[in-house]
DNA sequence: TTCATTTCGTTCGCTACCATACGATAGTTG
DNA sequence: CAACTATCGTATGGTAGCGAACGAAATGAA
């Protein structure tokens, strides 16, 4: 909503669209080099920093509908980063774990959180937190009138 | 981020992701019934309240890319609901219109600015202020990283 | 005028994301 | 036990979004 379009009144709606795919945009810069995307990045950390999991944990976690998430491990299983067991245990579920390549891969993949730090390290203590809250209470609001409507 | 990740530490980029993807699934639950989706609508909104437009301007008030404008006035050239025509002047770009059906669709629509008011509408103004504020700096500085680094 | 550069839109190939529907397995209740 | 229900993962089909490459048209410089 630049040029014609008023600037004065972009709505924080806007901004957290724009901050949102800032981050995103920045993280796939990065992780170019890789072959690897931003979202593809999030389930290697999550493994990394929980170990072997299931589809059903890793999706709660990252707030993935199943299906999302199914195209993504798909795609990192073609690359050869995970694998798919079932272990003893459910037979529904399948343990996602990485691959020799894939620990490899992590420990060339330089550290992201730069990037948060970039966008929010220099900002006052009390502004962070009056942001967290409102766009906190925003996002329950948003969800509460998405479920019972 | 939840489940056995540690929800206290959610940073405001986690936040701006539900903000902004909690803010686009209520839309386009809205809009499900007019079989159109969230960015959709914002071109027809564009459309209504410009009036006859070319790519261009449209891609740079709702900050797009031309490559996904291009796919979203497809969709909604091949729906009917705007066409394409080249007047007189720069023959790179064409106008575009609403169609009688554009407009008679959009004239079925709710108003979906109970969105923005359901979400920050209860909120203390100098909140707001100063979400935006520390929003809009985070932004800029990631697209400066994003730019030259 | 000619040539180089920029701009506008399209196309292609890819990831991400969701809704829907489906099969298979687990759990529950009669 | 059988039948119902819930859960896990997959497959399909659609929109959204971007990078890269392209042709066409406009612009600027030699």
């Amino acid at each position: 909503m630049r040029d014609q379009a008023d600037t004065k009144d972009l709505s924080v709606g806007a901004w957290t669209k724009r901050c949102y795919f800032a981050g995103r945009a920045l993280m796939d810069e990065r992780l170019r080099p890789f072959d690897l995307g931003s979202t593809q990045w999030y389930v290697l950390w999550y493994l990394v920093n929980n170990g072997p999991s299931v589809q059903r944990d890793l999706g709660r976690a990252l707030e993935l509908e199943r299906a999302t998430l199914s195209g993504i491990i798909a795609t990192l299983v073609r690359k050869g980063l995970i694998v798919q067991k079932s272990d003893g245990g459910d037979q529904r579920q399948r343990l996602l774990t990485l691959t020799a390549a894939g620990e490899a891969l992590w420990r060339r993949i330089p550290d992201l959180s730069f990037i948060h730090d970039a966008a929010f390290g220099g900002i006052d203590e009390a502004d962070l937190a009056t942001t967290i809250r409102v766009l906190k209470s925003a996002t329950e609001r948003l969800q509460t009138l998405l479920r019972k409507d």
